[in-house]
DNA sequence: CCTGATCTTCATAATTTCTTCATAAAATAT
DNA sequence: ATATTTTATGAAGAAATTATGAAGATCAGG
C-alpha cells in the first residue's frame, strides 16, 4: 500500500512518515501542490495525505485537478482546526475524508484503515490461494500448516502477487508498489528475479509451478496451483 | 447475494442477520453443523460465516466436507479469540479470512464486502472468436477450454488480430504494434510470416481458416469461424 | 561500532524465443 | 501453360530473457 504524505511542515511529515512506515505502508512526500501533482502524474498510489495550506498550488487547487484527471485516489485532506468552510469545500472538491490538526496519530491511523477499506483496498487480511496463506495483519505466511519466514521485501512481493492472483505483474508495476520511492527504473539490476528465486526456495515450488514465471512480462500467481 | 450464518449463539445469530438483511443480504441460518451441511447441499450460497465451535459437527468439519465437494464458497470463520492454533487450522482447511470475537458489526461488514468482493473475480478484457478466447489480464490463451502456450510474440500478434477482428492487417501495422521501438520495416525479414506459422501451428489451423491470408495485404481473423 | 540479517549487484549458466535464410508451395498475371 | 510474385515452411544460429550462486553493500539492533 504507497501512500503519499503533502504537507509542508517537515517535522510534520516525518513524524507521520515513521508511523505509516511502522505500518509496513509505503510512503512518498511531497513538500508543495506541485510537486504532490509531479509525483501524483507519475506514481500510482493508493491514498493520499493532503494539507490544504500549501505553497505553489494550494489543497484545494491539488484536488481540484486530480479529480479533473478522473484519478479516484482516496484523499483524506489536513488543514489547521476550526474551518468548517474549508472543510465543506474539501469535501465538495472530493476529498473523502478530513482530519482537523493537530491529530493524534491513532486517529490518524484509523481514518487511514477505513479509507483503505472503503476503497477497493485490502480489507481482508488473508490472502489466499490454494496452498498458501497470507495475513496481512500479522504478517504471517503458511504454507499447510507450516509457518513460512520471509523477509520484508520478500513478504510484500508474495503478498502482491497474491493480490494479483491470475493477473500477470510486471517487473516494473511490482517496483512499483513494493519499492515505491526508492525504486529507480534504471538502477535496479535483477534484484526482483533473486528474491523470486528465493522465494520459491521457501515455499518449495522449484519449478515455478506456484510462481509462475510470464515470460517477456514478469511473474504471476494463479488461484489453482495446478 | 446470499449468505449463511452458522453458529448455536441465538443471539448473536439473530444479531448478525439484522445487520446482514438491513444491507439487503438475504440471510439463512444453522444453528449446528449438520444442519449446516443441509443447508448447503441444498441451496446455493454466495458466502458462509461458520463458527468453530458448534454442537454436532464443528466448523472445521464443516469446512472439510464442504471443501471435499469441491464446493469454493468463501467462508469466514468465527473464532473465540485467542487460538493462533484454531485460525491456522482454519485457513489450512480453506477458510478465507478470520474473524475474533467479540467483533464490531462494522469489521464483519467489511470482511464480508470484501470477500464477495474478491469472489466476483475481477474481470479483465477477455478477446473472443468463435474458438479462441485471449486473456489479456493473465496472458492465457484457450482454444474450447484447451490452454495454448504462446511466445510472448506470438501472444501479442493474435492479440493485435483479435482486436482488430473482421479488419485485414497489414504486416507494417502489426509490425508497427507488436515490435513497437524496435521495429525497422527495412531490417525486418519475414518474421512475422514465421510467427503466424508457428501460431497456426499451435491453434491446429492448418489452413489459415481462423488466421487468414489476405494476399497483398497479411492477415486477418474474421468473427466466424468459418 | 559490531553483528547478523537482508538486499543488491554481478557474472555466468540455462532456457526460451526470434530472426534469418534457403527452398517449397501457392496464387496471380502474362 | 508458364512466368512472376507472394506466402509457407523447416532448420539453425543469434539474441534475448530468466535463473542462480556468491560476493559485497546496506541496514537495524544491541
Amino acid at each position: 500500500m504507497r501512500i503519499l504524505i503533502v504537507d509542508d511542515e517537515p517535522e510534520l511529515v516525518e513524524h507521520i512518515r515513521q508511523a505509516l512506515v511502522q505500518q509496513k505502508y509505503t510512503v512518498d512526500t511531497a513538500f508543495d501542490g506541485e510537486e504532490a501533482m509531479d509525483r501524483i502524474y507519475v506514481d500510482p498510489f493508493d491514498l493520499i495525505l493532503l494539507d490544504i495550506m500549501l505553497p505553489k498550488k494550494d489543497g484545494f487547487g491539488v484536488l481540484l485537478e486530480l479529480r479533473n484527471e478522473k484519478k479516484s485516489t482516496p484523499v483524506l485532506m489536513l488543514t489547521a482546526s476550526g474551518g468548517t468552510e474549508d472543510r465543506i469545500k474539501g469535501l465538495d472538491l472530493g476529498a473523502d475524508d478530513y482530519l482537523a490538526k493537530p491529530f493524534s496519530m491513532e486517529e490518524l491511523l484509523a481514518r487511514i484503515r477505513a479509507l483503505l477499506r472503503r476503497s477497493n483496498a485490502l480489507v481482508s487480511p488473508i490472502l489466499k490461494n490454494a496452498t498458501i496463506s497470507l495475513d496481512t495483519a500479522s504478517r504471517e505466511v503458511f504454507q499447510e500448516s507450516r509457518p513460512i519466514e520471509l523477509t520484508p521485501k520478500e513478504f510484500s512481493i508474495l503478498e502482491f502477487l497474491l493480490y494479483n492472483t491470475n493477473r500477470a505483474v510486471s517487473r516494473y508495476t511490482m517496483a512499483e508498489h513494493v519499492w515505491g520511492d526508492e525504486f529507480d527504473p534504471m538502477t535496479m539490476s535483477n534484484s526482483i528475479d533473486v528474491h523470486i528465486k528465493n522465494l520459491r526456495k521457501k515455499i518449495s515450488d522449484p519449478k515455478g509451478k506456484l510462481i509462475r514465471t510470464v515470460r517477456g512480462v514478469g511473474y504471476m500467481i494463479k488461484d489453482d496451483s495446478e
